[in-house]
DNA sequence: AGGCGTTGGGAAAGCGCGTTCCCACTGCAT
DNA sequence: ATGCAGTGGGAACGCGCTTTCCCAACGCCT
């Protein structure tokens, strides 16, 4: 037993199919009284359920706005899907989702999938790769966006541009000073600490991950500093585990070399390129006897919301999560209250917030 | 400019629609290796991408699988949408977001909305409520699931059947044995502790809940202890942190009477019946001053993943969240491999294990 | 009273695709 | 040469809905 269709309760009000999708769905003209409610209550008797995919197909707009991410289960991913999703709930619009892993050929397979679905918009989140062997994968998603939007579609990007992607309009982008943000983080950690740093990051090519290692590098000689010594690892919380387990060894050869430093101020400050790298790199070094802020200090970068009731607090820069998903989804829907056009534009600007915790605060 | 349409590859082509539709979509009838081939290339030249609403309504079967859930930012969905997300995949289908807060009435209009996109499952995942208050939004909500499944759509449920929802075909549930757990939680807990229990849970009504705390109850009565005390809060960390505070009242009373067992063996122990409300609840303990388990022991439920970086271990009932949303977006695929009917059955069963950790275990 | 603008409703043409039915054509046996 | 089954392709319909166009009826003015 299929649902009810129109064209059924048309029928039972005795009136054309026309007319019953008049009263049924916001039309410009509105049938009399009378037959509205005979309509009405005929759609009431039968169950209609209106079908979407036919309402789609004839006005060729679907309510769908497409999100990508690459694991929905990740905190500072599921923030931002929920900004996405408050934003599509406003606007009477349903989420589809997609979780690639960051893989540049299975966003493009999501963006097809979503183009497809000729949804009105695709929010993408989560770090754009440079890295030569993602080449490929960039070009084609390129291309893919590029088709989806010459087609009429938007899509808002969150962090940074796609590589390679034309500027077309319908393109959206929601800025995140990631470089900046790094860089006045370094520059407050370096005046409470004297001793080296070195910062975990992801992989090389990890754009999100290059700005913000390139941005804390440019706040130390700011400073006065040194560069850093850069650890690779993946940029999630296995491979903080993984550099955090490195740092460990080093930290344990140090204290063979020179016992004296015994229980002095620690001689290092760790900045990981995100925060689910600095909790791994955190549980790894206390796996192995250190403790936080007393053998090393750390600081991460983003303020997932994890970090409320991590011990010790972290210290990171706070971003807005939630609202850049939202802004994301925003972008996307025409032009704002304020006029502007949606034109290319590098949209509405985010900014972050250096947020210092006990993890870098050493005490006697 | 709108998307190429498969007539306009066909024209191209120099076929008929038909035939275009055959080649380019998977069909019964394989035309000639020459006419595909041209096909082929005519679609690659139009970038063509087929229209899912249009097939869709063509072949009424969308590919679409709706997921409904509190809060997408909590651990506890995330991790479920996860899994949910994976199979979704494997099957070559879509996930189609709702949050809803948990209210009935919301969680109808999303079960609607999936209804009229003509989603083939809908996966509810959160605690059902069975408070008087969302009496009618449950009936609205169990009459609308009833007519997705008379529809032929399957629904797959988390944790405990929907209030009032008919025994129909299509309607599977993926249990979850709250109440046998938490029993064997208490019975464990109340091997090592000999002091009074107090249990932080949601609002009375909430049935996961209201599950969890009958077990714990039943496991210490097993036990030969009395029942414990039970306090309601919100069924998330801001209600944990708020009976936390009331407990941390409660301690400062206790140890003004009696300041001799200062140091001695905590007298309470604390069972949150869901990890959120747990940290809740241990945060605010720590904010007033005292310490887990020194001053207390506190465990939780759900081994949600958050807890693999939160200090001290939460003692909890691991549930294999992920695996839940993959069973329950499978259990609405047809019948498995198995054999066995997909017809109102009690779906696959889920165990859990009870986790000691560390804020249970009192060191002196 | 006749012309005209206005209103309320229906008929019909798509939207893009899948699918059934039908036809022309081939290869083989008779 | 004629019959047949078998094959590759096209015409046309339907999925459920929106929307344009058209027509009848009505009220108003001069």
């Amino acid at each position: 037993m299929a649902a009810s269709t129109l064209t059924e309760v048309a029928r039972l009000a005795g009136v054309s199919p026309a007319t019953a999708s008049r009263v049924l769905n916001g039309s410009a003209r509105k049938p009399g009284p009378g037959v509205s409610e005979r309509v009405r209550q005929a759609a009431e008797a039968l169950g209609y359920i209106p079908n979407a995919q036919a309402q789609a197909l004839a006005k060729s707009s679907s309510g769908l706005v497409g999100l990508i991410v690459h694991d929905i289960a990740d905190p500072y991913f599921s923030a931002i899907a929920r900004g996405v999703q408050e934003v599509a709930r406003e606007q009477h619009k349903m989420v589809l989702l997609a979780t690639t892993g960051g893989t540049p050929a299975d966003e493009k397979e999501a963006v097809a999938a979503f183009a497809a679905r000729r949804a009105d918009a695709i929010v993408i989140a989560g770090s754009r790769s440079s890295r030569p062997e993602d080449a490929q994968g960039n070009a084609e998603l390129a291309a893919e966006l590029d088709r989806y939007c010459r087609n009429g579609g938007h899509v808002g990007v969150v962090g940074q541009a796609i590589v390679g992607a034309g500027a077309l309009d319908g393109y959206h982008l929601v800025e995140v000073p990631n470089e900046e943000l790094a860089a006045e983080l370094a520059g407050k950690l370096a005046a409470s600490h004297s001793g080296d740093f070195v910062v975990i990051g992801g992989p090389e090519g990890l754009i999100t991950s290059d700005d913000r290692i390139r941005g804390f590098q440019s706040g130390l000689a700011a400073a006065g500093r040194p560069a850093a010594e850069v650890l690779r690892a993946s940029f999630n919380r296995a491979g903080g585990y993984d550099a955090g387990l490195a740092l460990a060894e080093r930290l344990r050869n140090a204290r063979q070399t020179e016992p004296a430093n015994e229980g002095a101020r620690p001689d290092l400050c760790i900045f990981a390129a995100n925060d689910v790298m600095a909790i791994g790199a955190t549980a790894a070094l206390r796996a192995q006897g250190f403790r936080i802020p007393r053998d090393a200090l750390i600081a991460g970068f983003d303020d997932i919301e994890t970090l409320r009731d991590f011990r010790p607090g972290l210290s990171t820069v706070r971003l807005p999560l939630e609202e850049i998903g939202r802004l994301a989804t925003l972008s996307t829907a025409g032009p704002g209250p304020d006029g502007t056009e949606g034109h290319h534009d590098d949209g509405p600007a985010v900014t972050g917030q250096v947020t210092l915790r006990r993890s870098t605060e050493w005490t006697a």
